[in-house]
DNA sequence: CATATTTGACCGAA
DNA sequence: TTCGGTCAAATATG
């Protein structure tokens, strides 16, 4: 799996996370609430401002080193006309597309799904696309072929007919955890996660879906659930550190 | 009806 | 044999 995308998706998460934070800062103190809720967002919001500056400042430089580790020694040809790019709107409204498979990707926490155009039987298009949900709200986007379609590949169009396509998705509540693994360690009052376990996982609260309370059942969740599409407001963000760790 | 999505089957590559 | 990309029948949607 691409690490280096992966960590960039928490990353990008974790900033998404500090301006909730700083949102939900303004409305506590707005508010009637307690002093200890008070301080205890404030407290939230500047680790996690801490941790944004932090790892932009480390993982920048890193990423370079990754990726010339990271260079195949044999070249998938399909790969080389892939391009791959990481979205929170996986969906541009230029194009439509047709879903014709969804698959289970081991080692990934949501399903890939495969699109191809919609018009690519009565006008020979090629255009292919796999969304990868990596984050609750981030997608890794691969797309393949090129749009032959003539049908709206002008771009003259108005932007204001955006009619949502079926296959659209919404960022759904969910609960930002990490790999509670072999690769997550809990030491006296620290906890410890491999940065390139870093994973997250999501569900519907309200999800009958066995597999997501099995996974909150067997493992210590270190967060907590909010019930509006943002990342878990309890998590205690201090107690972490990104760096690899042996043991 | 038409047209889109879901989902297990199927199949080739590693 | 496992993995992942695709097919296609069943199902949904309007």
């Amino acid at each position: 799996m691409e690490n280096s995308l992966i960590i960039d998706s928490v990353i990008q998460e974790m900033e998404h996370a500090f301006d909730l934070t700083k949102k939900l800062q303004s409305l506590v103190e707005l508010g009637s609430c307690s002093d200890r809720l008070k301080e205890l967002v404030r407290v939230l919001k500047d680790d996690l401002q801490q941790i944004v500056r932090s790892r932009k400042k480390d993982v920048k430089p890193q990423k370079k080193r990754m990726a010339s580790l990271d260079v195949p020694i044999r070249v998938d040809r399909r790969s080389l006309s892939a391009r791959r790019e990481i979205t929170a709107t996986p969906f541009d409204h230029d194009h439509q597309w047709r879903k014709y498979g969804e698959k289970k990707i081991t080692g990934c926490i949501f399903s890939r799904s495969y699109y191809r155009c919609t018009y690519s039987e009565d006008q020979g298009c090629t255009a292919k696309m796999q969304v990868q949900r990596q984050t609750p709200s981030l997608f890794l986007v691969t797309h393949t072929g090129r749009h032959r379609c003539k049908t709206s590949s002008s771009r003259t169009d108005d932007d204001d007919t955006v009619k949502p396509s079926a296959s659209h998705i919404t960022v759904e509540p969910f609960l930002l955890r990490f790999d509670s693994g072999d690769h997550y360690k809990k030491e006296e009052n620290k906890s410890y996660v491999r940065k390139d376990m870093v994973q997250t996982w999501s569900g519907k609260l309200e999800s009958a879906d066995p597999t997501f309370h099995e996974s909150m059942e067997s493992s210590s969740a270190i967060g907590g659930i909010d019930s509006l599409s943002s990342v878990a407001l309890d998590m205690d963000f201090s107690v972490f550190d990104f760096d690899d760790i042996e043991y």
